[in-house]
DNA sequence: CAAGAAGGTCACCTGCAGGTAACCCGGTCA
DNA sequence: TGACCGGGTTACCTGCAGGTGACCTTCTTG
């Protein structure tokens, strides 16, 4: 049990790029939309800081888990977008979300219920 | 893109089940033995406190992914064990391991290395 | 030329997951 | 009868992920 090199190491690797409190969000809003601006982000995803938002794309960065480009240099647009890995991930985590779909439905339906975020005052986009 | 009901809310709840340093862990281990002694656990995870093991077991059993068992009431032997639920987990799991090994080999390796826990004083099981 | 907008930094604060160590309880055995 | 063992609790402490709000920089526009 002790030498056993149990295979859950990859296990912890993945969960440390998953780990931060927003960056599962971010990776499904570009895993289904290929192409985001940060400002975007930071407006659909309503209560995040700036701060925080940005170090989390650090670290996904640093992960290699998301491209940053900066396209026309103004007005500055930074695009984020997922790479080969970080597709791959999102891929994994399908998955991740069947299972909960299947045995915590209840829960997943508290998640929809509280993320309505109802009142989001502006834009529809 | 606000409205879009973006399915990701279960990939939260299955997060949620894994939030907790050790869960990971504990259920590789109980994935791959099926039956473990509590006591057996923190024997073999080197470097966890009592209550915090036994919180996290708490929190995954009142998750549903995992099952107590106490047996002959003397010597006080309690066994963990997954559930369907737990079980399903970890097979969902696997999905993540298969992509840490593909896509971040170098730290899977790296845990590998440190996990070698080596000095272990003692039985070897 | 002042105001505004996008992207980002900086200094500072806070809550709580995780950690430590001592203690409890029931029972056994030497 | 008291030391020990497995399982578990309790009181207390700490680090750091996450949060807040002001500020910077580069450019445009009225």
């Amino acid at each position: 049990m002790t030498e056993q090199q149990f295979r859950y190491c990859g296990l912890n690797v993945a969960l440390k790029a998953l780990t931060g409190k927003w960056k599962p969000v971010v990776l499904f809003h570009l895993f289904h939309n290929a192409d985001i601006r940060s400002n975007e982000l930071w407006r659909v995803i309503p209560k995040v800081s700036k701060k925080v938002l940005l170090e989390q794309l650090r670290q996904m960065e640093d992960d290699g888990l998301i491209l940053r480009e900066e396209r026309h240099h103004f007005p500055p647009e930074v695009y984020y977008r997922l790479s080969e890995k970080g597709k791959a991930l999102g891929t994994a985590l399908v998955g991740l979300e069947a299972w909960a779909n299947e045995h915590a439905p209840a829960q997943v339906a508290d998640i929809l219920a509280q993320e309505k975020h109802p009142p989001l005052s502006g834009q529809e986009k």
